[in-house]
RNA sequence: GGCCCCGUCGUCUAGGCUGGUCGAGGACACCGGUCUUUCAAGCCGGGAACACGGGUUCAAAUCCCGUCGGGGCCA
């Protein structure tokens, strides 16, 4: 049975890298019919924070990453980590290490002086009894160290990039148990896996240093193994490490900005893999992913996070879905903007699922739904200067607003096409082209210059409003002309 | 600095294991055209890459070696 996890630690916000990683143990969990679990490293009590976790929480179930277990909780297993890690003492695969912080700098400073690589000297592993009761009587404090071979080579097997090995020589003694007994990284993370029965350890590609010591505990504690498979980094422009100077890092962030999770779940799968012999396409529904997703097709060197095709991706997913929910997704936005009221009316529903509808062409994240809809729930206070330029400056711009208006009033049936046949029927009779007379009106009402088919929208926006708003802009082309 | 990983259009990638079908395919972005009341969307078209050098071979993007470049980890 395939059992997976993602092991964030809830020292900050949910990266989308972490996310990332997340859906690739997610996808290879479904495809083989195996679980996926979640596991909090919060062995850091300074900086871990329960916002974090409740972050991380919130962000894998906006994703759809269901797990099958957990959450756990690294900071409730402590007692486990460190019976483990006595026992190795015990049975001499690890040694107590005085050596203070201080001392470790010191020498570490010395090495680097002469040109050596700076790592533990083991000086405490060939401690005799006689000294090491000294220490302890004189109350000194004490790390537990792993007992590292010291030549030889350790090789593993990666899914990602085939085989890796490093000679021994260049792993020190690290620390499996600081002083105030608490496990460090890779030895929490060893004994967690194990216990968990992960078969898979499939992470980002800067654990590949960690791997060896890992495949040394596993063997002194008597575990077998997992599989391992590195994922490729997630990159910024810059091609160094996703962070924060990159921009937005947070997954939550891009919820927020108006990402459906849909299009980052298939945006994110295509970083660093693709389904072999793709014949170009690029949209997959989560069904199709874990149906082709293969962990040896990933690619082994990083991916830049492109936001312009996850923009692009997202625009698409805003033109598929269904209008409810898609009314329903920028309801909050519209209601920040202050355009609909926080307790909205169902005429307030109605109007911003027409208006939705007409604007989701044009849409490529849900946060600009309010700069895109704004004129369907109030009139323009200003017109684009391009516009008036081009459309309201001439000298019968005035006078045509000013009709047409006096002819949509009159219509008994106000909606698109009548409104067509009004406008066309006044620029025939004007002898002027129906561009002449469309791109004022559209100015008139809604402020801008580009938006959805004229007629449509006047259509949504509604008879009194669009009769208000032509003659409103009537007399602020009169005005402004005569000001001249 | 030491170790490890990586290197196909600007970006994401197909192809690489099993050399010839690759005169290197797709997507995003960009440019042009089309549709059209505008902007999008759609459709059609365009420019754009096998890091470099040396092998192996009848034949190399693909296999081998080296160089260069980038990144990660440790400090």
């Amino acid at each position: 049975m395939v059992r997976v996890r993602i092991a964030p630690a809830p020292t900050g916000a949910l990266h989308v890298g972490t996310a990332r990683t997340a859906l690739f143990n997610w996808l290879f969990a479904r495809k083989h019919g195996g679980e996926f679990l979640l596991r909090i490293e919060d062995t850091d009590k300074e900086r871990s924070k329960p916002e974090f976790v409740e972050q991380i929480i919130e962000g894998l179930k906006w994703l759809g990453l269901e797990w099958d277990e957990g959450p756990f909780f690294q900071s409730e297993r402590l007692q486990v980590y460190r019976d483990e890690a006595y026992r190795l003492l015990e049975e001499g695969k690890a040694y107590l290490c005085f050596c203070t912080p201080e001392e470790l700098e010191e020498r570490r400073r010395q090495m680097l002086s002469e040109g050596l690589p700076p790592r533990y000297d083991r000086r405490c592993r060939y401690l005799n009894d006689s000294e090491r009761k000294r220490m302890l009587s004189e109350g000194r404090k004490y790390v537990l160290r792993f007992a590292m071979p010291t030549d030889g080579e350790t090789k593993f097997y990666d899914l990602v990039r085939g085989e890796i090995s490093v000679r021994n020589e260049e792993l020190d003694d690290f620390v499996i148990l600081k002083s105030d007994g608490t496990p460090t990284y890779n030895f929490a993370c060893v004994v967690d896996d194990h216990e968990m029965r992960i078969t898979h350890v499939i992470r980002g590609e800067d654990h590949i240093p960690n791997t060896p010591r890992q495949i040394w505990l596993y063997a002194a504690l008597g575990y077998e193994p997992p599989q391992f498979a590195h994922l490729p980094l997630l990159l910024g422009q810059d091609r160094s490490k996703l962070s924060k100077r990159h921009g937005a890092t947070s997954l939550l962030e891009y919820r927020d900005m108006g990402i459906l999770p849909e299009a980052m779940f298939n945006f994110l799968a295509l970083l660093g893999w693709s389904p072999s012999g793709s014949g170009g396409e690029e949209i997959f529904s989560r069904d199709e992913l874990i149906e082709r997703f293969e962990i040896t097709q990933v690619k082994p060197s990083g991916a830049i996070f492109n936001l312009e095709k996850l923009l692009w991706m997202n625009a698409y997913y805003i033109r598929q879905c269904n209008l409810e929910r898609l009314t329903g997704l920028c309801i909050p936005y519209l209601r920040g903007s202050n355009l609909i009221s926080s307790e909205e009316s169902e005429a307030e529903l109605q109007l911003a699922r027409k208006a939705i509808g007409l604007v989701r062409d044009r849409m490529k994240l849900l946060s600009e739904a309010p700069s895109l809809c704004d004129y369907f729930f109030k009139d323009p206070i200003e017109y684009e200067p391009d516009g008036v330029r081009k459309w309201l400056s001439q000298d019968d711009v005035s006078e045509l607003l000013e009709e047409l208006a006096q002819r949509i009033e009159m219509l008994e049936q106000f909606d698109a096409a009548a409104v067509e046949t009004t406008l066309r029927k006044l620029a025939q009779e004007r002898g002027i082209s129906a561009a002449r007379l469309i791109h004022p009106t559209r100015l008139a009402v809604t402020g801008r210059t580009v938006g959805p088919g004229l007629f449509e929208l006047m259509e949504v926006v509604g008879k009194d409003a669009c009769v208000r708003r032509l003659r409103k802009c009537a007399s602020w082309v009169k005005a402004k002309q005569q000001a001249i």
